[in-house]
DNA sequence: TCTGAACTACGAAAATAATCGTATAAAATT
DNA sequence: AATTTTATACGATTATTTTCGTAGTTCAGA
């Protein structure tokens, strides 16, 4: 499995959105990224090239301009970062993660269902 | 709540060594930084004075040296980074997360166990 | 007392990330 | 046909982070 997987913040808001939509012109991204935050068109075509050089997308031509695909898996990407995170934040306690998630912020009745339901196939499925 | 609380990546690390030890001389803290990879000494040095600006940890001086303590509380400054990589990476959805984190054999039996009892127990109490 | 080891202070270099300006080309509009 | 709009390419600039060199201080031991 790729672990050399790094988007920066900037890139990984930009993977966030081609997740969403499967893909996107520069302009769609641009257009999405400005209801956030206030940042210029070739800014976003740049961090969007680079993360073409980097591989993380692949893009192709359709008349004068690109379309963007995600390469990199959300949900592999997502777990490449987890553990990071796991590692830097929380010197790799799985628990503690979790215990002060869901202890700090009441995950929804729904989410404490579907957590539970894999906890007991993690136990059921040995 | 102090929400804005940023430690970079080298500065966490410095955190983590604090919070383990409680309080640590920049000598004391470059050798345990040294187990994991070579770094310079000034290099330890000039990121426990950063910290030391930003209030992140203060200092007393003890001699010649200094010692320096955790200001940040541990669970606190994890609680921030952790809403800030929940919203960036997951959107925001807690139980992708922890779905992914327990999926991966992340989890120790152990750590289900906590994790589990904590659940019934936000389930069951008040 | 002199020398060297252990400190701190401070600034500058190197590395990485993010932002944008300008040049250029191709369509679309007038 | 000329102008405006919409793209890309690419380098330059700025900001942030990390790293370290150098200078200067204090203290302990030869």
């Amino acid at each position: 499995m790729n672990n050399n997987i790094k988007p920066t913040a900037a890139e990984l808001e930009i993977l966030q959105i081609l997740w969403e939509n499967g893909s996107c012109t520069v302009r769609c991204v641009h257009e999405k990224m400005n209801r956030k935050k206030d940042i210029g068109y070739t800014t976003t075509l740049k961090i969007m090239q680079n993360l073409a050089e980097k591989k993380m997308v692949r893009r192709e031509l359709d008349g004068k301009s690109h379309i963007y695909y995600p390469v990199l898996k959300k949900e592999e990407t997502q777990n490449v970062l987890l553990d990071r995170f796991l590692e830097t934040t929380f010197s790799g306690s799985a628990s503690s993660l979790v215990l002060q998630l869901l202890g700090n912020h009441k995950a929804s009745k729904e989410e404490l269902l579907k957590i539970k339901a894999l906890i007991h196939q993690l136990e059921g499925g040995k």
